[in-house]
DNA sequence: CTGTTAGCGCTTTCAT
DNA sequence: ATGAAAGCGCTAACAG
């Protein structure tokens, strides 16, 4: 096992020009700044800050000093006096997926420039861990929360938005200190059966999240009312329930094999168990779109370099999160929350074809 | 449940600080404690901490107090005051890559239960940015961190880490508080080669990583040496320069078409990249692997669900970033920092195959 | 314009 | 065993 490479090591001089020549190898503090320039700690605050309008020599003279010692303020002393950690807290599920990924990186531009930072943790899609990570975020004295998903009830919510303002996607909340947003997922999956439809097809299976997750009901709500309004009868044989997983959309393919359904199209309750899906019928040596069509929810960044890319119903996820952000950021600094989120679209890609 | 609103939305102002103006008395502190418990300060802190012995009534009385008041210690405070904030940096390149985010699962689980939590910056492959993301860490005194990747010098980050200490990837250091972890990039790019070259192969494309990237050249490097010792001509025709993504995959492959270049099978530097080429063939009618085989590098969680599923180097993503964090927190507490990672293994699937 | 004076909420001697 | 007091590093009145 080849792990460090130690040879060279000697080769990588260490020389350290700052604390060198400092006296003491510790941080300095806005005291050790003030001494330096010959000023009170006060002068030195208002110029980090702006406070108020301070001489020119003094303040080239705190500067310099500043300069000279690396000088940044500590801001837990900061945020102590403050009362602000200039840090917001991101509650995901799952670190590793890319849905929470595509959304955390709108998160990340949302807070460019704004002096915030962020600490993430995750809720492991359970309720009990979730309210735990909020409080743990709370002790630490983050300004807002961000909720991605979750568990948690909406009540719940609401009474941690008493502590810190908590912006959350997936929810229909808008108080004072909470506000939610929420896509329309019964549009969304009855855009995607739609879409099939018109294509022709007329037995579509449906492999359906898990069925305590409200979004999961909502799509189901989506399959149920495009069949209906088309006329085609629901067959219970042809829905099976996944867990958004890719492991389980391959299983579910597979059921609908076993039990010998007939069907021409599969729309799959999310990317990832389309998937799972795809690998399925490849494994099955069945084609797509030829011999079947398959329709997905989400449109990950992986969705349009899956073989074939994959059609899907696209969810705002980057712009989520950048709106999030931008909505806590205001509720925190007591602005006007505005923005609205772009709704669900139709993606067609090239796993889907009209019925031959 | 409150019904979402969509309309009137740009009605809704909020305009007074709801974070300055908490409808109920602020978070309670340890001082409310004390005198609801009618103790002093210092016991609450005792009890807390776990500092000293203290007498069972006063105990009880404490957590009693703590219970109702749902007081949980303030963390800048304590931060301030014990010179630990208990909170680790992490610096990533970019945040929505499964690259990144498998390895933040094995942080994110590394830290699980230690009382850490960790704020993630994104250098977004920027040495400039990533510099500027570590001072900022550093400013909020961070306990240490942990670098994925980086553009960085090796000689910054050992400046960086007389500061607080620093653990690496993808670097070979190992000084008192700066730890690297390398993986032998070159060992695996050899290993996937020799893999195709024992299926029959001889006319073998390499879409590379970008050429300033030093795992990109290491593995090209490895890429060479197969050839070589299999007595291959290197025919630099065959070799084109991606940057690691899947459109630059998909690019370098029709590059490869359209320069009419000969090859059985392709090594694509990374996943990501590989799911472009596949793309690419795909397109072209080209099957995988019936026509041309495929071989990608670091086994993203991805890959096994691709279509075809993608033969790859794996790379212990999930634990790099466990053990990382392990040996971060080790280093900060003084102890010994043991612990190596798993070597770069060959992870056959199903798009290679013998050439006929 | 600038220095002095109080703390923010917690831990930690130092007495008792 | 427990309380009083002194800060951690910074900001924000409050005087000048």
């Amino acid at each position: 096992m080849v792990t460090f490479r130690r040879k060279g090591f000697h080769n990588i001089i260490i020389k350290e020009p700052v604390l060198a020549d400092l006296p003491h190898p510790g941080p300095s503090t806005l005291m050790d700044v003030a001494r330096e320039a010959g000023v009170s700690p006060s002068t030195v605050s208002r110029i980090l800050n702006g406070t108020a309008r301070v001489s020119d020599d003094k303040r080239q003279a705190v500067l310099a000093a500043i300069a000279e010692m690396n000088f940044a303020p500590n801001q837990m002393a900061q945020g102590l006096k403050k009362g602000r950690s200039m840090t917001i807290g991101i509650v995901v599920q799952d670190i590793s997926s890319p849905f929470f990924d595509e959304t955390l990186r709108g998160v990340d531009d949302g807070l460019k420039g704004t002096g915030y930072a962020s600490v993430i943790v995750s809720g492991h899609w359970n309720a009990e861990e979730e309210a735990d990570r909020i409080r743990l975020l709370l002790a630490r004295k983050v300004d807002g929360i961000i909720l991605l998903s979750g568990r948690m009830s909406d009540q719940t919510v609401l009474n941690f938005s008493t502590q810190r303002p908590i912006v959350s996607t997936g929810r229909a909340l808008r108080t004072r200190s909470a506000l939610g947003f929420k896509m329309d997922n019964e549009h969304g999956a009855y855009l995607a059966v739609h879409h099939l439809i018109e294509l022709g097809h007329r037995r579509i299976a449906f492999i359906s999240g898990p069925s305590n997750n409200i979004d999961a009901i909502e799509r189901l709500a989506g399959y149920t009312r495009a069949l209906a309004e088309a006329g085609i009868a629901l067959d219970p044989q042809l829905i099976v329930e996944g867990n958004y997983h890719e492991a389980s959309g391959m299983l579910a393919m597979n059921r609908l094999f076993d039990t010998h359904q007939q069907f021409t199209a599969v729309f799959a309750a999310n990317d990832l168990s389309a998937y799972g899906a795809r690998l399925a019928l490849y494994r099955k040596g069945i084609r797509v779109p030829d011999d079947i069509s398959l329709v997905g929810f989400d449109d990950l960044p992986g969705s349009s370099y899956t073989t074939p890319p994959l059609t899907t119903i696209r969810q705002p996820l980057y712009d989520i999160g950048r709106i999030a952000t931008h909505s806590l950021l205001c509720i925190i600094n007591g602005g006007e929350t505005r923005g609205e989120v772009p709704p669900l679209e139709l993606i067609v890609r090239e796993t889907t074809r009209r019925v031959r």
